[in-house]
DNA sequence: CTGAAAGCGCTTACAG
DNA sequence: CTGAAAGCGCTTACAG
């Protein structure tokens, strides 16, 4: 495309010296005299030099990119985030960021790992939808490769790879104490049905949190049935098409809710939900006065609709997973992380950073 | 990494052929005896060679990836939507896709620019953020270096590179006449105070709609500051490192809409809303009865605090910018699309396809 | 401290 | 229809 590219051969016949000596220069490898070292900078500047990344990778057989599969789920916008503190962190550390999915490849392969053995990619972030992680054939091959690899969100512990994960239990609950520091009558616990090591751990947060402050027959657990986000990749996208708009999740939340809760929300009850946004549609949908609302997770808006919500350490998990297949890639061991995760009251104005004391 | 990495000399001396019959076979550029393609098929099963990227890039100048410019947005889940169309689109066609930001590098340069220049990338898509497009003199660069380029909602048309926008106008008409097709007594369209191509269109639009149902004296216009959002690049990193959670962009706006429109809204006002979700907000900050909302765009969960609101066409505008961006590296001359925004009315359950008479 | 040369893995004219 | 060879642009031992 560009008429005429600068090449490292045109900047050592303007500097006088050989094409060793600039890639030396510009890579700090070796000692180089001051007066040529000056004499090179000053014609990289001059042409414009940028070294052409693929002839570089190939002779040091690594690609200085890293791989991070999104699955289906970047529309979400904590993926968004986590990828937005990924991108800060890799260009920062000198590794860009490529994109992969979760998708079999024609020849039998996962698309990230074919991304790796292509060198198109040093090491991959796995960054899980609703805690799912990779298969375990995939993971296999990761083992037995030796691929550089860091699950995010996936928990599923190993020595072989990295992980980064959210401590969920403990999120549920610092937020359920922070709910019964309130002293409402009952604790109405809200999760969905499905069944997964997320939605396993806040409810053990949630029980645990109870238990401490000896509430455990305040507390009703009520499941709620997801199905219709969790079965269908596409469900947005028909709405965004306007191929089936009445399927969006927020209108079949709207009307789930409405169906599931009637008549077992009272005044003075303390809702905790397990997903963002949950408690704006509820108290929408039920406007009763005194009762008080947690969302286990957050999404841009949740402040409007609830009394208090956990944050989840989303551009921080990003880092601390590029920090973490950086130090894989450079050929250290695997490491583990579990990231704490806040909740924040809304009329308190704070961090809920240790438990309260509970005055029930 | 790779113990043992598989070659196409590898493959070559296990078919009995050179690595040059490989390489066509692979790529199908020229005729080669069925026995012989089988043979070399076979090898490439067994072995499981997957052909380096780096060697093949460097010696055909393009690197089969496209960078996508995402700037600080990407935990907008509009533009993670956007960026999901361009990976589904991108590996169709058999691209990869590269983050890029806006940052300016050492050099004075941007880095998706040097990305291009250093062959990480074969084009760029320039996914603005709220109309905020490209400085002038990247876009000089981009114009005078022929680069391939994609504008995405920068409402800069130009004939020197593509450019895919929304039609802010014509989705703002859509859903005004779709608000005054119920017979409120007064529009108030609410606007941030920001002056840019997509709130000067959507003003007209809202103008417009008004003034083909003989309504204009029944518009109030009312203006927003959205100041601390639109300053603050890590507002919301803010909250999330729990470093100053009261700025959080919600919260913020709760507090403004309180002052600034108490005693404004009166019962039986249709009341339309520049930005997704402000309708929720207002709603449950002035529980006034017979008021109908209408947000001009959306998010996940807009539908619950809304009557009417725009769909922005996201994932589709990815897909439309990685097609275009394909052809202009294939060779072809620059494109501009239009895409429309449709409105979705939550009562009537239907898209808001083509304006509703007006029953005034 | 610097140069001449090899080679990373691929594709593509050039011969036959 | 297939092979032998050149070369993409870089980095890195190897000499001096």
């Amino acid at each position: 495309m560009v008429e005429k590219r600068v090449t490292g051969r045109d900047v050592a016949r303007a500097a006088g010296v050989t094409t060793a000596t600039v890639s030396n220069v510009l890579n700090g490898k070796r000692n180089v005299g001051e007066a040529t070292r000056e004499r090179v900078l000053a014609a990289v500047r001059k042409l414009g030099y940028l070294p052409d990344q693929n002839g570089r990778s190939l002779r040091q057989r690594n690609g200085h990119a890293i791989g991070v599969v999104v699955g289906k789920s970047l529309s979400n916008s904590r993926y968004g985030r986590t990828v937005e503190g990924m991108l800060q962190e890799a260009s920062d550390r000198g590794y860009r960021l490529s994109l992969c999915r979760n998708r079999i490849m024609p020849n039998g392969m996962r698309d990230y790992l074919a991304a790796y053995y292509q060198c198109n990619i040093d090491g991959v972030i796995f960054m899980s939808h609703d805690t799912e992680g990779p298969d375990s054939e995939s993971l296999q091959t990761v083992i037995d490769g030796n691929i550089p690899f860091v699950a995010l969100d996936c928990q599923i512990p190993s020595t072989k790879y990295s992980a980064v994960d959210f401590d969920y239990r403990g999120g549920a609950a610092d937020a359920t104490c922070n709910a019964l520091s309130y002293g409402h009558k009952r604790l109405l616990y809200i999760r969905p049905s499905v069944n997964n090591a997320q939605e396993t751990l806040r409810e053990e947060g949630v029980r645990q949190a109870c238990a401490e402050a000896n509430a455990t027959e305040n507390l009703i657990v009520i499941d709620v049935d997801v199905q219709i986000q969790l079965d269908d990749e596409f469900a947005d996208t028909r709405l965004e098409m306007s191929e089936d708009p009445t399927h969006s999740y927020a209108f079949y939340l709207d009307t789930t809710f409405r169906k599931l809760l009637s008549g077992r929300i009272r005044p003075g009850d303390a809702i905790v939900c397990s997903w963002p946004g949950w408690s704006a549609i509820i108290r929408s949908a039920f406007p009763l006065p005194n009762v008080m609302f947690t969302d286990l997770a957050s999404e841009s808006l949740s402040m409007s609709g609830t009394d208090a919500f956990c944050v989840m350490p989303n551009a921080q998990a990003g880092k601390v997973c590029v920090d973490t297949l950086v130090s894989l890639i450079e050929g250290n061991a695997p490491q583990s992380h579990l990231l704490p995760i806040r909740c924040f009251d809304v009329h308190r104005k704070q961090i809920v950073n240790e438990r309260p004391t509970v005055e029930s």
